[in-house]
DNA sequence: GATGAGCGG
């Protein structure tokens, strides 16, 4: 909550507030009152000295124990004879950003308990399980990810929770994504090969010597068509080359021809083996 | 001979 008074200075009450010499505008101040920032700042609107008085509500701040720390030091330098708190005359006080809490300290808590428990209770089993909709399989952007697959609920407290207009809800206490919404548009395919590697127009190609690099293989593919990706499995520790990588095509057929003109053609002293790559298999 | 990495919890 932001609310801007505007109050132009009468002289005889900008007499008052002045105690500097010329023209010089009182500094601004900044004072807390029960759940309300007060910042005052005077400004020149023209000829007119005014006055302006801005209230935030606060709703809860983000406190870092570092930042507490250093608000306990003891003022130095030029700045040693200031009174506590900011001095605006030579802080900047940037535009405060409030978080609002959507989850309450004692429902964490509560969460927690349950994963323990159900950790606890799953025993060593306990492979995975979606947190947004207990579903086997990661997390990962869940929403029902992948839906019937995921074996999993949605659990009732998460359903019938929405607002799309960016506002958390009313009724739930949860933060949902607007992704995930009701009414939002899902992107997100029923078909499970929709997000995965499509390995449509992909080659793998085998038989590579140890010190083959990406380039070489580029340089090999390249007069087929256009390469979408080119993968060369390497050791992680060594970085020496497996001896196989992949290359997706963009076009199918441009990926036909490689497999025709590569397929036994000699390269480093080695006959190469070039087939269509499987589709990666996944467990859902 | 080998069917790509890694992120979780």
């Amino acid at each position: 909550m932001k609310m801007t008074a505007v109050e132009e200075l009468k002289s005889s009450r900008w007499a008052d507030e002045v105690e500097l010499e010329g023209g010089a505008l009182p500094l601004p101040t900044e004072v807390i009152e029960n759940g309300y920032k007060i910042l005052t700042e005077y400004k020149f609107d023209g000829e007119k000295k005014v006055k302006v008085v801005r209230m935030h509500k606060i709703e809860k701040r983000i406190f870092s124990k570092s930042i507490a720390v250093r608000k306990t030091w003891k003022k130095f330098g030029e700045s040693s004879n200031d009174k506590p708190g900011p001095n605006p005359a030579t802080t900047i006080i940037a535009e405060d950003v409030y978080m609002q809490y959507i989850t309450s300290k004692e429902e964490d808590n509560k969460q927690e308990d349950d994963g323990l428990d159900k950790l606890k209770s799953l025993g060593e089993k306990a492979a995975v399980k979606c947190r947004t909709c207990s579903g086997e399989h990661w997390t990962t952007h869940c929403p029902w990810r992948d839906t019937a697959l995921a074996g999993g609920k949605v659990p009732d407290d998460k359903k019938g929770i929405s607002g799309t207009n960016g506002e958390p809800s009313k009724t739930g206490n949860k933060y949902i994504p607007p992704s995930l919404r009701e009414g939002a548009v899902r992107i997100r395919s029923d078909n499970p090969n929709m997000n995965r590697r499509d390995d449509a127009s992909a080659l793998r190609i085998a038989n590579l010597g140890e010190d083959t690099t990406e380039q070489e293989i580029e340089d090999l593919v390249k007069p087929f068509g256009p390469v979408q990706k080119l993968f060369l499995a390497r050791d992680k520790i060594t970085g020496a080359c497996k001896g196989f990588g992949y290359i997706h095509f963009k076009f199918k057929g441009d990926a036909a021809k490689a497999m025709q003109k590569l397929h036994g053609y000699g390269h480093n002293h080695l006959i190469l083996n070039v087939d269509w790559s499987k589709p990666q298999q996944h467990n859902n």
